[in-house]
DNA sequence: ACTGACTCGTAC
DNA sequence: GACGTACGAGTCAGTT
């Protein structure tokens, strides 16, 4: 079996995704694709000797027969190269030969150690994904493995074979290629000449020089096409005629195939964290199946009097050694939690809920448990680390301790190191990062898994579990989070704001029910009237919420010309709808009736449906869910409350601050604009914000190259639109249809802005270029954001991954702010003394319930903390509003 | 009754 | 195909 080192490892790389990556961050997909084919092809084929060769660097003959020879190839990229080393120690560790030799390709070498391997009468199969090779199958003996696609899809070919994929028999692969051309090696075929009459012309005439003698046979146009191309053909076929003679050191009989170093194999896989490829190899080398992973082994004691249990709290809270690992019973700290006491015995204690609820016993030692808590979680506390904090804090809040001695979460330390994630959980993580398993969990022999213990699992057991994993964990997170430039904003940003979150939750945010009941009625009533005057202008009775009935309705009954499609059908969006207005009168009024029904459902009866005790909406703000570092809100979303149209914006009415109290609304002006500027280091975007007007105006200015005085409206608009477009990649197009103006026209207008801005354009530039490097984005804080879809080979993907990169760097580096603020803005709250709470936070808005008294002062505090967050190159703005509502005094 | 795909619309 | 990041209401088809 002979293989081709170079084409498994690039056939590998881009059918995986390059976020396979190892804890510490070294992506393993080519490996690993590798890696896997090899242990495939080993098992199914049995070989009694593999060798692989690989190219060299250095020019061949072919490069100096043809000089633009593979002169389209682009460099591999540097997440492959980085791969191929990895991909040596593999077949290393394998004691695989390997061969390669400067001049030569190693299809060359292949072919030498086949016609070798033929006359020897060997059978010889060869394993590539380029097609050179077919020239070298020969019945009975030697045979080509082609790799399709993706890793697993391969066929073996014989004569036959190649025959039906080609056309051709082997022994005419050279001249039907010669004829087609290789795009992939930069050689171009015959004008007019394709796969099929490439082979047509082979099977009829047999060899070049035959073809060429009898021209006169063909048709007019093919003849001269060919006769044009003769000198070409003929110098393609040199180059595609495979070496079968290159000077290696050592005969085919010495390739011999070593022991295997188990030991290295081991620690190589081990590595690379191919858990399941190891264990896929020992069974293909027949080894015994490797020990199943350690599955972790708590000793929970549960406490069974509040005494003894606020002991063991106080035992914990002395210990001043590691961080103290925690984990709330599945069902909150109602039912318990618990705490790791050793962590090398794997001894952990877990309190009972109930003695937390002052049903401790017959004393009444709640004051005790209390304090116990406290002497744990709130200040002097040991530092503590949990996995998925933020509710326990939150009952911790609920319960008067004030929660801040969190230094890790595991949950978030996973999101850090690759943000793309749905889910995190230990049973995931545990195994991933520390090659422990959690009893229960599916074990590697794939057996069902009857684990008693599992079964019998109780919220201590699992909670105790779970405290120990997250003890287990902390380590290698650490070490991985460090790795990354991650520990800072880990230590300084993420895991400070989970307490800020946890008590902007408890707070919440005051609402008047009254106030949203009316609003609500009063939508309801308007919607009724509404969808009855769209089925008046139907004609007949329909669901109007269902897109598929009014499709029906405006396209084939009403006649309308649809104008988009959505994958089921035309579309009936907003946007559709706007431009078929006046075409019948039932467009105007489903306009109405969708904007008025959706404000009723979604924030009307949506909102009335989670105002909790005391008339305050209580929302959870999500920490590990947007992919920049934007905190996300649900059960309400906060974060999508309307503002733009007048009959939305009254909401924010309903949005109150109590009796002596008012709320302070701090939010940025322009944060994502403002982070371009900074990172893109432009000196006309920079001197647009210096100049404190208007930035729209100013930045018009500069496009249309006007004095601000002259910026018309439109120009304005205009330039506003770009800004805002600018961080999610707009091209010309998008930019047109916010317009409503020619494509051509939108792009004379981008084109002005970039010369206008020159560095922004190049900041986009070497955004996408180095993502695409490096394989994930990182914001000035060392965020990070993996994007594999620029490795795509769909360009409307990698197109994607392109707008996502630059975007994420804008976005993420506007969140990193953000948080910084959030935290210390807690802080200097809490330093000075204020009964001001954050009651919520929206991307770049802060709002605080301030007592009427403390306005002033907490207005100063948030302009210093939000200003002076981090240092751009353009001053961070903030504008203030002191209101008795969120609509405030104006938008 | 539940679930997930789909469409639509709201925010920054 | 063309503008990034979210969440949620409602419809509809399929499953339990």
């Amino acid at each position: 079996m002979l293989v081709d080192g170079n084409s498994l490892a690039y056939r590998a790389f881009y059918a995986l995704p390059t976020d396979m990556a190892t804890a510490s961050g070294q992506v393993t997909n080519a490996v690993f694709g590798f890696t896997s084919m090899l242990i495939n092809l080993w098992r199914d084929h049995r070989p009694d000797r593999i060798a692989v060769a690989f190219d060299r660097p250095e020019p061949t003959f072919r490069h100096q027969r043809v000089a633009t020879y593979k002169a389209n190839r682009s460099a591999a990229p540097d997440i492959l190269r980085q791969q191929m080393g990895l991909v040596r120690e593999v077949i290393d560790a394998l004691a695989l030969p390997t061969l390669e030799l400067a001049g030569y390709e190693a299809d060359d070498v292949i072919a030498t150690l086949a016609t070798e391997g033929r006359d020897a009468g060997w059978d010889v199969i060869i394993v590539t994904g380029d097609r050179d090779a077919y020239q070298l199958v020969e019945d009975p003996h030697v045979k080509v493995l082609y790799n399709r696609r993706g890793v697993s899809d391969y066929a073996l070919y014989d004569e036959a074979g190649i025959a039906k994929r080609t056309g051709v028999a082997p022994a005419r692969y050279v001249e039907y290629a010669a004829l087609r051309g290789d795009p992939s090696d930069n050689l171009p075929g015959v004008e007019g000449v394709g796969d099929k009459t490439a082979a047509r012309l082979v099977n009829e005439h047999g060899s070049l020089d035959a073809l060429f003698a009898g021209l006169d046979s063909l048709s007019p146009k093919l003849r001269q096409n060919l006769g044009a191309a003769e000198a070409h053909v003929r110098t393609n076929a040199e180059v595609m005629t495979l070496v079968r003679d290159v000077p290696l050191e050592a005969p085919l009989v010495d390739l011999a195939v070593g022991e295997i170093d188990r030991d290295a194999v081991r620690k190589l896989f081990d590595f690379l964290e191919f858990r399941s490829l190891h264990d896929r190899l020992a069974e293909v080398l027949g080894d015994a199946p490797s020990a199943p992973a350690a599955v972790l082994e708590a000793e929970v004691a549960v406490f069974e009097t509040a005494a003894e249990a606020a002991a063991g709290l106080r035992a914990a809270a002395g210990c001043s050694g590691d961080l103290l690992a925690v984990a709330a019973a599945a069902g909150g700290l109602g039912e318990g939690f618990a705490f790791v006491v050793d962590s090398a015995g794997g001894r952990v204690g877990f309190v009972p809920g109930r003695l937390l609820d002052g049903d401790g016993g017959d004393d009444s030692d709640d004051g005790d448990m209390a304090a116990a808590l406290a002497a744990v979680f709130g200040p002097g506390g040991p530092p503590v680390a949990m996995h998925g904090a933020k509710p326990f804090l939150r009952e911790l809040v609920d319960r008067g301790v004030d929660p801040v001695s969190l230094r890790l979460d595991t949950m978030l330390a996973a999101y850090l190191l690759d943000p793309s994630g749905d889910r995190y959980d230990l049973a995931e993580m545990l195994p991933r990062f520390t090659g422990l398993e959690l009893p229960g969990s599916d074990s590697p022999s794939g057996q069902l898994d009857f684990d008693l213990d599992a079964a019998a699992a109780t919220p201590a057991t699992e909670a105790g579990r779970a405290a120990l994993a997250v003890d287990r964990l902390a380590a290698p997170l650490r070490e991985a989070l460090a790795a990354q430039g991650l520990a800072v904003l880990n230590d300084d940003v993420e895991a400070p704001l989970v307490r800020v979150l946890a008590r902007m939750e408890h707070v919440g945010i005051g609402v008047d029910p009254g106030a949203l009941a009316r609003i609500r009625d009063e939508l309801a009533a308007e919607t009724e009237q509404m969808r009855a005057a769209v089925i008046a202008a139907a004609g007949r009775e329909f669901n109007v919420n269902s897109p598929k009935q009014l499709r029906e309705v405006l396209f084939d009954e009403l006649g309308l010309t649809p104008l988009k499609r959505t994958k089921t059908g035309y579309s009936t969006d907003a946007q559709s709808l706007e431009r078929l207005r006046g075409a019948h009168p039932i467009i105007e009024l489903l306009l109405d009736y969708r904007e008025l029904e959706k404000l009723r459902s979604t924030y009307g009866e949506g909102l009335l449906a989670e105002v909790g005790p005391g008339d305050r909406i209580r929302a959870t703000f999500n920490q590990t869910v947007a992919r920049t570092g934007r905190l996300s809100s649900d059960a309400p979303n906060l974060h999508n409350i309307p503002v733009r149209s007048e009959r939305g914006r009254v909401f924010r009415t309903a949005f109150v601050a109590p009796e002596g109290r008012r709320l302070l609304v701090a939010d940025y002006d322009q944060i994502e604009l403002r982070c371009i500027a900074h990172l893109a280091d432009d000196p006309g975007l920079i001197a647009a914000f210096e100049a404190g007007d208007d930035i729209h105006t100013a930045t018009a200015a500069r496009v249309f190259d006007l004095d601000p005085a002259e910026v018309g409206v439109e120009q304005r608009s205009k330039a506003k639109m770009i800004s805002y477009g600018l961080a999610y990649g707009m091209e010309a197009y998008g930019l047109a249809q916010r317009l409503n103006i020619a494509t051509e026209e939108a792009a004379v207008i981008l084109g002005a802005y970039f010369e206008a801005f020159p560095a922004v354009r190049a900041y986009m530039d070497r955004t996408v270029a180095e993502a695409r490097r490096r394989g994930y984005t990182e914001t000035l804080f060392g965020r990070r954001r993996q994007i594999p879809e620029l490795a795509s080979q769909n360009a409307r993907i990698r197109q994607a991954g392109e707008r996502q990169a630059m975007n994420a760097g804008i976005q993420g580096l506007a969140a990193d702010i953000f948080k910084v603020a959030l935290v210390r803005l807690d802080d200097a709250l809490e330093a000075g003394g204020l009964a001001s709470r954050i009651v919520l936070q929206v991307h770049d808005e802060i709002i605080v319930e301030s007592p009427a008294a403390e306005v002033g002062t907490a207005s100063e505090l948030a302009r210093a903390v939000m200003g002076g967050a981090f240092e751009l190159k353009v001053p961070l703005e903030v504008d203030l509003q002191v209101a008795a509502t969120w609509a405030g005094a104006k938008g």
